[in-house]
DNA sequence: CCCTTGACTATCT
DNA sequence: GAGATAGCCAAGG
């Protein structure tokens, strides 16, 4: 363990914790939030270093997708974690909570004029 | 040291 | 919008 991913690590827990319930991040930006701009794939890393409480299933790629390969049993685990939070994924994408702009209700709504 | 590897991202076709 | 490409940066061989 080197002292980089001490500090490191501890920072990126700390920030993946604070995401709240049926809300997502991607890991550009927990490591952004952490203080580690570009450091992404190392916030993946960290994760696989987590401990059981970390809320790792919460942290998703920058297009909202799962990291996982599709189909996988870390991907079925992952997304089924996100779905026992409320979150639901419409094809492979997962649909955000925060409805900051008035364009994701649509997605909540799961699109009057999509399919599904 | 140099090269390869990733639970990644932004950009271009 | 999916696939290819180039950055990204620490870790491990």
């Amino acid at each position: 363990m080197t002292a980089f991913q001490k500090s490191f690590d501890k920072s990126i827990w700390e920030v993946v914790s604070q995401i709240a319930v049926g809300r997502v991040m991607s890991y550009g930006e927990v490591a952004r939030a952490a203080g580690y701009p570009r450091h992404a794939r190392m916030v993946a890393r960290a994760m696989s270093r987590s401990e059981e409480k970390l809320p790792w299933h919460r942290v998703v790629k920058s297009d909202r997708t799962i990291a996982f390969e599709v189909g996988s049993e870390p991907y079925k685990k992952q997304q089924a974690l996100l779905l026992n939070e409320g979150v639901q994924l419409k094809e492979g994408k997962v649909i955000p909570i925060t409805s900051d702009k008035n364009r994701e209700l649509d997605e909540v709504l799961w699109g009057p004029s999509d399919d599904n």
